[in-house]
DNA sequence: ACGCCCGCCTGTAAGC
DNA sequence: TGCTTACAGGCGGGCG
């Protein structure tokens, strides 16, 4: 599911390839994929705009038009794909955008979590979202936001309103890299273990980035060209249930939270209070 | 106000 | 082999 290391790869290489290029054609076959417009109003609202910039806030992709924006958030199995008008469209294609330069933009959703938003300057509930982690400046400003809380780490992590942009993987790789549990209590970590936490966080989704993001088995993340990332191959926990852990070779466990699977490492990620010492 | 769980979806894979 | 069932989970909303 792409979380921001996969959505920020997308936004970089659709910023580059569609900034100036007019919106001349709108296909809309996925009425659940567009449920807050009137079909016709969503045509109507894009064609003839053209693209200022492609920005992103947490996961959803924010395309600024001369006139409102275009806000996609992918869900769990949405595709943004470049791809020349004449190709026949793949099977759950639910909108399709028409670009000066024959080119075009299709989304496609087989599980239609994502959806496509036409939105005034506002943004609406994009405004209520957290701070992006990559511009959380410092160990100290993360250790004032994590003060007051008391839900455990791994929601807070992955709470939309807190941090906007860690889903379930990099959630379970931040925090096996920072060797922290997934349920300590946000409040109680001490300041060298919230500097842990900061450098992982920072670490694993510049990394995840680099390796333009994780594509699994089951999943469908491609970038916009079609080409699967390569960072589960950096992958030290998700989806490593039994394998050995890269750093110690005890087994890596699942456990259940709140209904979704969590992967650590029982020795690397101790529930007792454990020092680690300040390197990494 | 917060934590927890459900419903929304389809494709894949395990199990009988 | 073929069918059924479980699972994957982001997010909004409802409930306690």
């Amino acid at each position: 599911m792409p979380e921001l290391p996969e959505v920020e790869t997308i936004r970089r290489d659709l910023d580059r390839e569609l900034s100036g290029r007019v919106i001349e054609r709108v296909v809309s076959e996925g009425a659940r994929s567009i449920r807050r417009h009137d079909p016709v109003e969503f045509v109507c609202r894009l064609l003839g705009r053209t693209v200022v910039t492609v920005d992103r806030r947490g996961k959803y992709l924010v395309f600024h038009l001369d006139e409102g924006a275009l806000v996609i958030h992918l869900g769990m199995s949405g595709q943004l794909l470049l791809a020349s008008p004449e190709l026949s469209l793949a099977r759950h294609t639910h909108v399709v955008l028409g670009f000066s330069g024959d080119r075009d933009l299709r989304f496609v959703d087989p599980r239609t979590f994502g959806e496509a938003f036409v939105s005034g300057p506002e943004l609406g509930e994009l405004s209520r979202l957290g701070v992006d982690p990559l511009s959380v400046v410092s160990a100290s400003q993360l250790g004032s936001m994590l003060a007051a809380r008391t839900t455990k780490l791994k929601p807070l992590l992955m709470d939309q309103h807190f941090l906007a942009g860690i889903g379930n993987i990099y959630s379970d790789e931040i925090l096996f890299t920072a060797h922290l549990r997934y349920d300590r209590s946000a409040a109680t970590l001490t300041p060298t273990e919230v500097r842990r936490l900061y450098r992982a966080m920072v670490s694993i989704l510049e990394a995840g980035i680099e390796h333009r993001g994780s594509s699994l088995s089951d999943e469908q993340y491609r970038d916009v060209f079609g080409v699967t990332g390569s960072h589960q191959n950096h992958h030290q926990v998700y989806a490593r249930e039994g394998k050995p852990c890269r750093r110690c070779h005890q087994p890596i466990i699942r456990v259940k939270l709140g209904g979704r699977s969590t992967f650590l490492c029982p020795r690397c990620q101790p529930a007792i209070l454990r020092d680690f010492g300040s390197s990494r």
